[in-house]
RNA sequence: CGGGGCGUAGCGCAGUUUGGUUAGCGCGCCUGGUUCGGGACCAGGAGGUCGGUGGUUCGAAUCCACUCGCCCCGACCA
């Protein structure tokens, strides 16, 4: 392609609301353009950048005997109410009517439409296993957009799933992707972590999340250096740091304390460390069902893991609330005499001795508090794990970092196909569900966080695997050598490098300015001055290097360098 | 949904506090010329319902009300 004849729009200024390094640069560099918060259009280096992620996902399935299909993207109701999504996606999902006023929605994901492909024609073990998938774009009404194209609300994943008769046989369904995903991860230049995950709406047993460590990330994933544990912090697990603590307060009593309501506060005016003040935080269930959740002063609780021992959705309880249910602002409620249906509390409040809680009325903690007072129904682990906690396999201390999720992989075992009635009949004459894995990448995610992780202040730094061109031939004096590069431009064609010729009618500092913006992993730079002595420079933009070749020995340098990029 | 910020030419911005001719600047774009290894220079030119609606006023980009859109921070997910 010649650049003068390509539709490349960059520019040189930031766009006024892009903040990320990925979003600046995939707009600037002309790959995509916004269309409404979290829709965007793919212009031609985007979509090629898309279109050769799409290529190896495919190539990485295709080598696991996965078919590929596609699915409908407007999808009808019905099959949403019978798995009770159409419920619990909510606000999420899109829906909409069509002319008689029937419901229809946006497939946000396509569990139910393929256990439904599967339950019509997976009638037999014999026609066990089988794995799936499709490339495709889904629709997430998300409430918040983020990042250009990080999180958007219609997208492109690559989506499969796999039928199997026995649960071994997920397990190596389960297996086959992870290992497929970590070669798609490492062929497009990306470096992931597989932590453990929460499988939230999707149900199901295990989930492993893939993990692209970067601050820009919204997800934030426990890991320990020592043994290699890994988790989502929604789901992690840690041994608290000082485990057993007492304060300096012997006798129960209510102490007043005026208008100190945070724990560092109320930490500060009594002269005690903040573990030694146990937190009170109301929590409610959607159908109003009070639980009073205690916790040490120095951890949070973690709202997912909550959740998922208590058994259903709880929510915190809102200030005006609280105030009506006890009389006291939320900082000074505590579990004495509290009238709520049930409290839990976190396992880190267990070897406390002597410590304080809200007093139930405002300006007043009560101290010297242990366990025997308190009517706690369970103790669990609920915290939020901090950075520094202890690894609980390896006692080695774990850190806590941002990241970008790109994939996740689910063993759903038999929820939809039960409740979908997607059955197979066993040898032994049996009908039994049948047993399920879902398993899904964001493809625009890999181009997005392969911005965020590859970039420096000039411009994007794509590896060769997926960048927009792998070589520019960018001319100094078109004019002067437009038939010699002509020559080389076929030339490097018909040896498969995929190559944009930038034989634009303007200043090399912009040519190169371009060049260094849209990425392109090497420039091979034709000026007149060099061609009389037969060279050729060739620059890498991941290193800077300029390397002056002979003509005849620039595809071999190339080619090796295609290699390491 | 809550909190914060922003909408003025294709892009980036000034002007709004304190209302007053014809709304500016840079980049980009068009024409002509000169340049040609790090976003060139000179001359000329085109381009704007000031997000929208309604109000206040002799007069509104500027004040008021409503509204739409976008970004960022907190509860969800590839």
């Amino acid at each position: 392609m010649r650049w003068s004849q390509s539709f490349i729009p960059t520019r040189k200024e930031n766009p006024r609301e892009a903040e990320f390094a990925s979003h600046r640069y995939l707009v600037r560099g002309g790959f995509i353009e916004q269309h409404a918060s979290g829709v965007y259009t793919f212009l031609p280096l985007g979509r090629k950048v898309m279109l050769k992620i799409e290529k190896i996902i495919r190539e990485e399935m295709n080598r696991i005997g996965a078919q590929e299909v596609l699915l409908p993207a407007l999808t009808s109701a019905d099959v949403w109410k019978e798995t009770g999504r159409w419920e619990s996606f909510g606000p999420d999902m899109f829906k909409l009517k069509d002319r008689w006023e029937r419901d229809l929605a946006l497939a946000p994901t396509h569990e139910e439409i393929m256990t439904l492909l599967a339950k019509e024609h997976l009638k037999s073990y014999r026609d066990l296993p089988q794995i799936w998938y499709q490339i495709q774009t889904k629709f997430r009404d998300e409430p918040r957009p983020r990042g250009g194209i990080l999180r958007v609300r219609e997208f492109s994943m690559k989506d499969s799933y796999s039928f199997d008769a026995t649960w071994e046989g997920l397990d190596e369904s389960y297996e086959k992707h992870r290992q497929a995903y970590l070669n798609i991860f490492k062929r497009t230049g990306l470096e992931v972590i597989v932590v453990k995950a929460s499988s939230g709406l999707m149900g199901g047993s295990d989930s492993e999340e893939f993990m692209v460590l970067s601050p820009s990330g919204e997800d934030r994933v426990v890991h320990c250096p020592k043994c290699g544990y890994s988790a989502n912090v929604e789901v992690a697990v840690a041994r608290v740091g000082k485990e057993f603590i007492q304060s300096k307060f012997q006798r129960k009593e209510k102490v007043h304390t005026p208008s100190v309501r945070t724990v560092e506060e109320v930490a500060d005016f009594l002269g005690i460390e903040p573990a030694l003040i146990v937190k009170s935080l109301l929590y409610r269930t959607d159908e109003g069902r009070d639980v009073l959740v205690l916790i040490r002063g120095d951890y949070e609780v973690s709202e997912s893991k909550l959740s998922k021992v208590y058994g259903a959705d709880l929510h915190l309880a809102t200030r005006e609330y609280i105030i009506s249910k006890f009389n006291a602002e939320p900082g000074f409620i505590g579990p004495l005499d509290a009238d709520v249906d049930e409290i839990i509390a976190d396992e880190s409040v267990k070897n406390l001795t002597n410590f304080v809680v809200g007093g139930n009325r405002d300006d007043y903690h009560i101290v010297g508090v242990n366990l025997d007072d308190i009517k706690i129904k369970r103790f669990a682990d609920i915290r939020e794990v901090h950075e520094g906690d202890i690894c609980l396999e390896c006692g080695g201390e774990l850190t806590l970092q941002n990241a970008i999720e790109v994939g996740h992989i689910f063993k759903l075992g038999t929820k939809y196909s039960s409740s979908l009635g997607a059955q197979f009949t066993d040898k032994d004459g049996q009908k039994k569900p049948i047993i399920m894995g879902s398993y899904g990448i964001g493809v625009g995610r890999i181009m997005a966080a392969n911005v965020e992780v590859n970039h420096d202040d000039r411009g994007i730094i794509w590896p060769f695997a997926i960048a927009p061109y792998e070589v520019n031939i960018i001319e100094i004096d078109h004019r002067k050598t437009a038939d010699y590069t002509e020559g080389l431009y076929k030339e490097l064609k018909s040896k498969g490098f995929d190559v944009i010729w930038d034989d634009r009618d303007t200043s090399a500092g912009a040519k190169f300015k371009d060049s260094e913006l849209v990425g392109i992993p090497i420039s091979v730079v034709i000026s007149p001055r060099k061609l009389e002595s037969g060279e050729v420079e060739v620059q890498v933009r991941k290193t800077g290097e300029r390397i002056d070749v002979k003509r005849e020995e620039l595809i071999a340098k190339l080619r090796s360098l295609k290699k390491e990029l």
